[in-house]
DNA sequence: GTCGGGCGTTATGCATACCGAAGGTCATGC
DNA sequence: GCATGACCTTCGGTATGCATAACGCCCGAC
């Protein structure tokens, strides 16, 4: 699925397009939860017709992030704590047996201490899909070198899920230090090659991160 | 004089009439694994458009069932031994989980002892459809009363993406009458309200099938 | 004033037709 | 025998049209 790079799109299907469209959109807070997808309006916009487009949102709908009611269209899904607390959990279990099965030591380490520098360097704040990307290719630097392909396309998934929000809290400044700190923990783990204080930190930093995106959540219920 | 006279199903759209088709053919081993899907033939005897079975295809392209290949088409996913290895491991995480979340008792194991008994009746060999969907209602029942609902999405998608290499073994004698009795420890455990001594069945059950899903996948390879 | 129903507008779902382009196939020529 | 080129199939995409269902609005009844 790969939700992220292919820059270069040059010879990208137009299906292939939209969906990159839409889902940065949906992270960008362009397309807000619960709002409904007007279809000719978003094909005209991204200059393909409403056949390409129609693919993309199916697509969308079966990786979760868009709803469909017959006769009424799109929109986009709605999650509840609950269902955030759901897509963490997932997250756990399958982030673990990639860590497991993901070769760790000095050369992993000093990658991860490279893309962590850059995303030092970034400011969240006002340049939060940099941060966003910097930080995902943080993590998947680890997921990616396990062998364990289905699994690591499931958590891609579940990343792309909760995307939105976590674009809530991740620009804010205090947890900018915080996440560069846990990161760090991270790499010392990476780098003694010890799988479980590996694990166990990446556990506490993702509740953290879960945490934040829960009360986010609450706040932003308003309407 | 739409299609939807023609077979009666006026309330569920063509693509969602799309998805069950296909996905029946690929459970049913009508569409092999590996095979080109041909859009204007498919189109034709689904008594559809390309639009409606374009939007479903890709639909299950995402489920990870079929593949894309630009300019060439879909294809019915062709799973590696570690492929099905990685559908088991995942559903052997989150499946842990829906049973821990899932209420046990008297009540459900009378339940489970019912749909089990239907079980029982099918002739597996003769009725391979039939059999699969009650041992899918066996399983789903425990599942789907966990409140755990987008884990258990997942496991339903996972159950799916092997469907295809369950069918391979689920119709053997030798191998229904060890479900039967396997299900018949599912259902003392959840009748005994032991959680542990559930999971730990489920996992051999799991395992057991996993271990005949490989070995006729094996014996599946000619080409 | 508010609630509920009828009506018109709008968007969706789908079919048909058509086009260019990419790929595969087959025959031809060297 | 192999490379090459013409042909044809299929895919990806667009434009268009229409039937139907949903939405919104207005108006009348209470």
């Amino acid at each position: 699925m790969t939700v992220g790079e292919a820059t270069g799109q040059t010879g990208t299907s137009s299906v292939e397009r939209c969906l990159v469209e839409v889902r940065n959109m949906i992270l960008t807070g362009e397309l807000l939860p619960g709002e409904k997808v007007h279809q000719a309006d978003l094909a005209a916009q991204l200059s393909v017709s409403r056949i390409p487009l129609r693919e993309a949102l199916s697509r969308l709908q079966a990786e979760g992030v868009l709803t469909h009611r017959p006769n009424s269209g799109y929109q986009v899904s709605r999650f509840s704590s609950e269902d955030l607390t759901e897509l963490y959990l997932m997250r756990r279990l399958l982030e673990t047996e990639l860590l497991r099965s993901a070769p760790l030591g000095a050369q992993q380490a000093d990658r991860l201490q490279e893309i962590n520098e850059r995303l030092r360097k970034v400011d969240a704040s006002t340049d939060p899909e940099t941060y966003q990307a910097i930080n995902h290719e943080f993590h998947f630097h680890l997921f990616d070198a396990s062998p364990l392909r289905l699994v690591r396309e499931e958590v891609d998934r579940l990343w792309y899920r909760s995307g939105f929000y976590r674009s809530l809290y991740l620009h804010e400044a205090p947890t900018a230090l915080q996440v560069l700190h846990e990161h760090g923990l991270i790499i010392d783990a990476v780098r003694d090659e010890d799988i479980e204080e590996l694990i166990r930190v990446t556990d506490e930093h993702r509740k953290g991160t879960e945490r934040l995106a829960i009360e986010r959540l609450g706040r932003s219920r308003r309407r």
